[in-house]
DNA sequence: GCTTGACCTTCCAGTGACTGGAAGCCTTAT
DNA sequence: ATAAGGCTTCCAGTCACTGGAAGGTCAAGC
C-alpha cells in the first residue's frame, strides 16, 4: 500500500506519516523504486498513533505506548501511570484556560466596543501597580 | 534600568525580553558599554505584554494590543474584537481538552492498574474498525 | 511511443514563543 | 589583580508538524 491510501485510511496527512517514519514510529519497506510500501501492521501503527495524538498524547508518549501495546509483559500498571500523567497535564491546562476565560470575559463584557477609545480591556493591561 | 531590574520588576525572564526586543515589540535605549538602557515606558510596556501574554494572547495580538493601547484614536470595539476572537480561541481550546479529557479518563477508571497485561487504554488505541 | 496528470521521493525552511548554552566583554568588590 | 556576577551576541533546540521546491515514477489515453 502506497503512502496515500494509507494517508486516506488513517486520516493521517501523508507529512505526518513521513515524519513518524523518520522518527522511527513505524518502519514501512520499500518497493523497488523506492516508494514506501505499508503493510498491514503498519496501517495498524499508525492508526493507534492516530488516535493516541487525538487523545492529545506527546509524540515519546505515544511511542512508550505503542511499544507497550506490542509488549505482551506489559502490566497495566505502566500504562495507567502514563494515561494518568497526561490527565495531569490536561487538566492542568483547562485550568489555565478557565482562569483566563474568566478573566477575559469579565473584561470583554465590561468593554462597550464601540467608537470610544475608553477601553477597560487595555485598562487592565495597562494597569501600573500601586504603591512603591 | 538594566535588564536584571526590568526582568525582577516585570516578572519576564531576561531573554523573553531579549527576544521581545528582537521582534520590534520595544526597543530599550543602549548606554555607552552596549547594556539596553530601559525607560519607565519600556517597563510599563513590558508589564502590558506580561499582563496579555498570560491572559494567552498570541504574540500579534499583543502586538496590536499594545498599538492600540497607545493610540489615543482606537475604538473600543477594535480592542474587544479582538479579545472576543481570542475568547473564542480559548473556549475552543477548552472544548477539545475536555473531549480529551472525558475519553480518557473513562479508559483509566476502567484500567485495572495492576500487573496484568490487560488493558483498556490499550485496547481502545489499538481497536480495529469493524466492516471492510 | 508520448504526453499528461497524479502520484511518489528527498531536502530545506518555517511555525510560536521562547529557552539553553557557549564565548566573551563589563563592572564592582575585595 | 582577580573573582563573581551581570551583560552582550549568536547558534541551536524545543514540539509536531507543514509548506514548498525539484525531481523521479506510473497508469491511462491518444
Amino acid at each position: 500500500m502506497n503512502i496515500g491510501d494509507v494517508s486516506e485510511r488513517t486520516g493521517l496527512p501523508a507529512k505526518t506519516i513521513r515524519y513518524y517514519e523518520e522518527i522511527g514510529l513505524v518502519r514501512p519497506a520499500r518497493t523497488a523504486n523506492g516508494y514506501r510500501a505499508f503493510r498491514e501492521t503498519d496501517l495498524h501503527k499508525l492508526a493507534f498513533l492516530g488516535r493516541a495524538r487525538a487523545l492529545g498524547f506527546p509524540i515519546e508518549d505515544c511511542r512508550t505506548l505503542l511499544q507497550l501495546y506490542e509488549d505482551e509483559t506489559r502490566t497495566s500498571a505502566e500504562v495507567k501511570e502514563i494515561a494518568q500523567h497526561h490527565l495531569g497535564e490536561i487538566d492542568r491546562k483547562i485550568a489555565d484556560l478557565q482562569e483566563m476565560r474568566g478573566t477575559l470575559s469579565t473584561l470583554v463584557e465590561a468593554c462597550a466596543g464601540d467608537h470610544r477609545p475608553d477601553c477597560p480591556i487595555l485598562e487592565s493591561l495597562g494597569e501600573t501597580v500601586e504603591g512603591r
